[in-house]
DNA sequence: TATATTTTAGCACGATCGTTCGTTTTGTTT
DNA sequence: AAACAAAACGAACGATCGTGCTAAAATATA
């Protein structure tokens, strides 16, 4: 790996941080180059422009996020799959090293009424993980099952978890999440 | 009212609109007076600093969403209340009057991890608005049922239909919704 | 080590940000 | 109609925004 790249990634880094709490809009390139010791201009180099570098915030989390999906992959049932998911979900979401929460979920809501590169790459990721999803839970509910409304109450109960966590900074907003996770996971079995 | 009063009605109307597409940091006074053709400095005149605006939006916005409580009210047992207040949320969200959707659930995922008076109003409002639902499955779940959890999974709902709808641009995300829906009020009628 | 290429820095630009000030217009009240 | 209060304006401020351009420094290649 050269040079560029090197910093590029140090760069991703740090952007997905400062974009963790202050939204892709917030992140400005100035603040960013700033937290680096890098020059403006120099930084800016690397992208070419602001929506590139939103562009490669997206994905460079997307490539973080992936890369703790070790315990994921190494279940065997549909059902440790999508659990081993939920953990990992929800510790990413408490990474100290995302000080705002997920990035994702904040751009969920800051680009989904934007259009351009940005809300594409963010779309395509959101599918993407949807299509995965799907086929954990069509490994463990019986043939004939609304899997995608399944998927759609799965991802509702990630989304809750950074409400309670985050907003009303409720303690018991974990143990919450287990608890509609199991039920559902019982309502998948039963349909 | 006096003139003072009715400018600030309708400059506060435009802001939600506005708040709703770009956040409430991305609402910036000169936009603001311009969409209405006013000066800037007069425009400021009446909140006297940005972050004044943003909790001014906030309470706005939460008054505007009050008005719609009409059917909620007219509601008699907890299920046909929390019914219409799910009809009332889903049509809130849609209404072309935001174009980017629920100021608040924006305001949620941006305000989360920042300190001062535009996360405290939130908070207080989300707060109060989750202190009436747990009323209202009081009413409806058998003694010793655990309320909060299914205040929890509600939200996630309306979070979730954000998502699809807004985000993936699901056309079933209402009738996701109402699945779901149902599939709680059964839960918590047999818990 | 000399050369070619990549990476970084410096400086400046027009635009926009939130905010302050003094003035002028508008509305209300006596 | 006169006097007062409220509201809107216009201009300017320092700061920061994203984005060019050019030169210097650092790295990779020969």
């Amino acid at each position: 790996m050269g040079k560029g790249a090197m910093t590029r990634e140090r760069i991703l880094d740090e952007a997905m941080r400062i974009a963790s709490r202050d939204g892709l809009e917030g992140l400005s390139i100035g603040g960013l180059a700033t937290a680096l010791s890098l020059s403006k201009s120099g930084l800016f180099a690397h992208f070419g422009s602001k929506e590139a570098l939103q562009v490669a915030v997206l994905e460079h989390t997307g490539a973080r996020f992936r890369e703790r999906m070790g315990p994921v992959e190494a279940a065997t049932t549909g059902a440790e799959s999508l659990r081993a998911l939920l953990q990992v979900t929800l510790d990413w979401v408490d990474d100290p090293a995302l000080p705002g929460g997920c990035p994702i979920m904040g751009a969920c809501f800051e680009l989904d009424d934007r259009e351009g590169a940005p809300r594409e790459a963010l779309v395509a990721r959101q599918v993407a993980t949807q299509a995965w999803t799907v086929g954990q839970f069509r490994a463990l509910a019986p043939q004939g099952a609304d899997l995608e409304q399944l998927v759609f109450e799965y991802r509702a109960i990630t989304l809750a978890y950074h409400h309670a966590s985050r907003v009303l900074r409720d303690p018991s907003a974990r143990a919450r999440v287990w608890k509609a996770f199991e039920a559902l996971l019982a309502r998948a079995g039963r349909e």
